[in-house]
DNA sequence: GACCCATGCAACCAAAAGGTTTCACATATT
DNA sequence: AATATGTGAAACCTTTTGGTTGCATGGGTC
């Protein structure tokens, strides 16, 4: 399984999760009630952006709350510059 | 058929097919040699990334070069900067 | 303890992704 | 004209993806 930041962002609703939870941290059932798709899709996009560890996931009481984790999604971007700077340089 | 430039950079044969190509325009078969998979296969990538509009191909007698095509790469930028600023903005 | 509510997870499914082999065809080269 | 090269595309296969329903569990609340 191919699972790095590109992947990760691949997905519209993954995108859609992060950017909904960049704004405000929102737990699992919060998140999924923003959806057409069930909970446990949106669980498993959950999934995918824990191992792609571009979020983390915060117990609190029997609720645990999604927040976006950065580090790893500078990934892209190291590779958007280069690529970039290639097309500079020989244009 | 999700065919936007996240799903288009999402693999890393097409990463690496845009890398090679940004430094110097290659054509099919050229690109092809350069990997381990099928000449078939590499075609469909390349493809996949015209779909995409992240690529144009120019015909060359009975050649055809590859060259990177900016402008929809930036949307990924895009996302990513707007992203970012949320993080800023709510950390 | 009994009952909710939020979550985890297994089993299953259709479609898409990524690959292969094979053949057709157009353009150079001899 | 015959041959070699570069490309396009069909048919097929396996694995991954993205989704579902249904059930188990575990922490609050009454």
């Amino acid at each position: 399984m191919r699972r790095d930041t590109f992947q990760a962002i691949a997905d519209p609703t993954r995108r859609e999760i992060l950017d909904l939870i960049a704004c405000k941290p929102l737990n699992i059932n919060a998140l999924a009630g923003r959806f057409s798709i069930s909970r446990t899709a949106v669980y498993k996009h959950l999934r995918i952006l824990l191992e792609c560890d571009v979020i983390e996931i915060k117990q609190c009481g029997r609720e645990r709350y999604c927040m976006p984790k950065p580090g790893k999604i500078s990934a892209v971007r190291d590779w958007l510059d280069a690529f970039e700077l290639k097309l500079r340089d020989v244009p």
